[in-house]
DNA sequence: CCGAATCCGTACTGATACTG
DNA sequence: CAGTATCAGTACGGATTCGG
């Protein structure tokens, strides 16, 4: 255990860095990413549209738990980030697809290694949750 | 109930899988995760306490922009998934020191992932966004 | 078919005050 | 010092409706 020193006031670096090479500054850079797939669809699409092209009414398929209206403003983020791409095809009966672009994909894949992580640690991490459960008090108004 | 699609002719899957191993499970355990550390303050606390353990008063201290409520309750979500672990020194004036664990290590190792890609693709995205506002209209009550 | 606009309940977040 | 409790503002998300 380290002792950790007691006048931290505000300098939390002055601790050695046993492994870490962390800086504030980081947490900004993890906070853009997660602040533009952090939400409940980000990823949900640009993985669905991985598989390649789809049209709106595809999605709202393809995703049947969305609303139209968290379809279209989610899709429009991406699409200002610049991770999907938006066709529109002037057309009698209007077609519009959306693509995935490299950026895209390579986001992706970034995230899909948080998924990878999460694979091999999710059983531990629920029998932490369970464990801690059982101590501390869900306290959920429960009658039994 | 809502009658969108009567057209049952639609065909999701048959977009075909070029080159994406893509499941909708990969969605779940992603999102797993990023209900985990997606909030405001996982990530900063985490990274905070990679450089040594710290107390209570400390972590108010190292982040500034907390308030004690979301610092307790981030710091008892970050204790239930085993990411920090809490230490209680019966001492009289009281002193708890928060210690991340290796699964918490673990787990900022693999954010920080995402950091390394936000670091190198962050300037293309700012630009992407800006020139997608520059055509589509902010709208904000612009003038002055 | 694609999407924008509106209404509304809920969850998250922060400020403040209080306790052991 | 280390929390807990309560209240209020805001942002998020869903259902529905209307327009091009």
């Amino acid at each position: 255990m380290r002792t950790v020193g007691t006048d931290v006031r505000l300098r939390v670096a002055q601790a050695p860095e046993p492994c870490a090479h962390w800086a504030n500054r980081d947490a900004d850079l993890v906070r853009e990413v997660l602040d533009l797939v952090g939400d409940k669809w980000s990823v949900l699409l640009l993985g669905t549209l991985a598989s390649g092209p789809l049209r709106y009414s595809d999605l709202i398929a393809a995703v049947p738990a969305i609303s139209q209206r968290m379809l279209t403003l989610t899709l429009k983020q991406l699409q200002r980030a610049g991770f999907v791409e938006r066709t529109s095809h002037p057309e009698v009966p209007p077609r519009v697809e959306y693509t995935i672009t490299e950026l895209g994909s390579s986001l992706l894949s970034a995230v899909l290694a948080l998924g990878t992580w999460s694979t091999e640690h999710q059983a531990q991490i629920r029998g932490n949750q369970a464990a801690f459960d059982a101590v501390e008090p869900p306290e959920a108004g429960k009658a039994e």
